[in-house]
DNA sequence: GTTTGTGAAACGATTCACAGCT
DNA sequence: AGCTGTGAATCGTTTCACAAAC
C-alpha cells in the first residue's frame, strides 16, 4: 500500500466523503452516485470521481457506489483500520476538550498521555489519566511510544517539544501553537490556527 | 478598499506573516527580509513578495521591510482596525474553550452571546456572560448584531442554526460542528475539523 | 552588494467531456 | 438510460529570474 504524489486536497476530501457516508449509513442508504456525495461534500461529480480514481475503481457504472463498501474501502485509505495512541502537551482549555471529546476514542484515537509545565497542574486526573510533567515526556515516550503528538502549548514552547518528540521518533504532529513548526521531512504536522480562521473571515467581511 | 481574486491561500499567509512580524517585533527586530520571514513563516520569499504584491508595495529594494509598517499595513489588508463581535452557539468544551481564552479579546474579537439548547447550562455564567437558550437566538441577533458566528453544536443541528443565522444577516461563520454547511455565495465560511485533521495524519503515517 | 517587485514559465489541481460498462 | 473512470483541456498557484531601487 504505497503510491505518492496525493495532494493534500485529495486527502481531506476523502475525510470528508467518509463523514458524508456516515451520515448515508445513518440514514439506510445503500448506494450513492458521486453526484449526491458531490452535493453533500460540497464539492462537484467529477471531482469525487478522480478523487476516488487515484486509489482504485470503487462504484458501478449506471448505479453508482455501495455506501458500506465505499465507506470501508476510504477508511483503509485513510489508514483508520487500526487505533492509535495520542499524547497530548499541554492541559490547558484546549487539551481538556480533546481529551474530553468522547467522539475521539469511538473514532480510533486513544489518548494516552498528557503533559504540562505547570506543577500545579501535575497530578489532576483528566478523564482517568494523570497529568504528568514535561519533565516525564522523553521516558514517557520511550517506554509507550505515541503515534501522534497534538501540540496545545503557548507559541513560545512549540518548537522546542517538537524537537524533542521528533528526536523520539514521532512521525505526526497536530499543532494548535500558532507558530509554524519546522520539522524534518519525513514528520507529518497539522496546524489548527484559530487567529488564522478568524483573520480569514474579517477579511473577507471587507473584501466582498 | 476592494479587489477581487485574492486566493485564499494568499489571505491564510498573510496572517501567518503577521504572526511571524509580532514575533519579530517583541524581539526589538526594526526590518526583515522576504527571506527571513519566509524561513520563519514555512515559505519562499518569492511567495512571500508575491503575496504582498496584490496588495501594493510595503518594502524597500536592498533594505526589506519595516517590521513595524509592515505588520501594521497587514492589519489593514486582514480588516483588524477595528473590533468583532462574536456569538458562539454551542456551550460545550470547545465553546468554553473559545469564550475563555484571553488573547481572543486582545486580537480584537469580543465574545457578546453565547447559546445553548440545552436548558440545564442556560444561565450558567461564562466568562461574566449568561449562556441563553437557542430559542433567543433570533431576538438577540436582532438585537445585537454579531459579526461572525461561530458554530460549535453537534453537526445534526449546524446546518438550521446556520440558516437562522443567515436569515438575520450573519455573513461570517466559523464552523466547528464535522458537517459541510451550505450557504449563500455572500457569506463567508470556515470550517476547523479535528476528525479531518488527525484522518490527514494518519494518511500520512501509512503513505510514506 | 543587497533585496524588492513582477512578468513569464513551470507546475499542479480542477473541470470537461466522452468512451465504456451496467 | 444512467453513471463511472479517465485522458485532455483549462484554470489557478507557485517558482523563476531579472530589471529596478536602494
Amino acid at each position: 500500500m504505497t503510491m505518492r504524489k496525493i495532494a493534500e486536497s485529495t486527502v481531506r476530501r476523502l475525510s470528508l466523503y467518509l463523514r458524508c457516508l456516515e451520515g448515508f449509513e445513518a440514514q439506510g442508504l445503500e448506494t450513492v452516485s458521486s453526484d449526491v456525495l458531490a452535493a453533500r461534500g460540497g464539492t462537484t461529480s467529477a471531482q469525487v470521481r478522480k478523487d476516488l480514481s487515484f486509489f482504485g475503481s470503487f462504484g458501478k457504472r449506471g448505479l453508482g457506489y455501495s455506501v458500506r463498501e465505499l465507506s470501508s474501502a476510504l477508511r483503509g485509505i485513510l489508514g483508520l483500520g487500526r487505533r492509535y495512541r495520542v499524547a497530548v502537551i499541554g492541559a490547558g482549555k484546549i487539551g481538556s476538550a480533546l481529551v474530553q471529546y468522547p467522539g475521539f476514542r469511538q473514532r480510533g484515537f486513544d489518548i494516552v498521555a498528557i503533559f504540562d509545565a505547570d506543577t500545579r497542574k501535575v497530578g489532576e486526573a483528566w478523564d482517568g489519566l494523570r497529568v504528568r510533567h514535561v519533565r516525564e515526556l522523553d521516558q514517557a515516550l520511550r517506554d509507550q511510544p505515541a503515534d501522534i503528538v497534538a501540540i496545545v502549548t503557548p507559541g513560545e514552547v512549540a518548537q522546542g517539544m517538537v524537537d524533542r518528540c521528533v528526536a523520539l521518533g514521532v512521525k505526526a504532529i497536530l499543532n494548535f501553537a500558532p507558530v509554524q513548526l519546522q520539522v524534518p521531512d519525513d514528520v507529518a504536522v497539522k496546524h489548527v490556527n484559530l487567529a488564522l480562521e478568524f483573520e480569514t473571515l474579517t477579511f473577507a467581511l471587507n473584501n466582498r
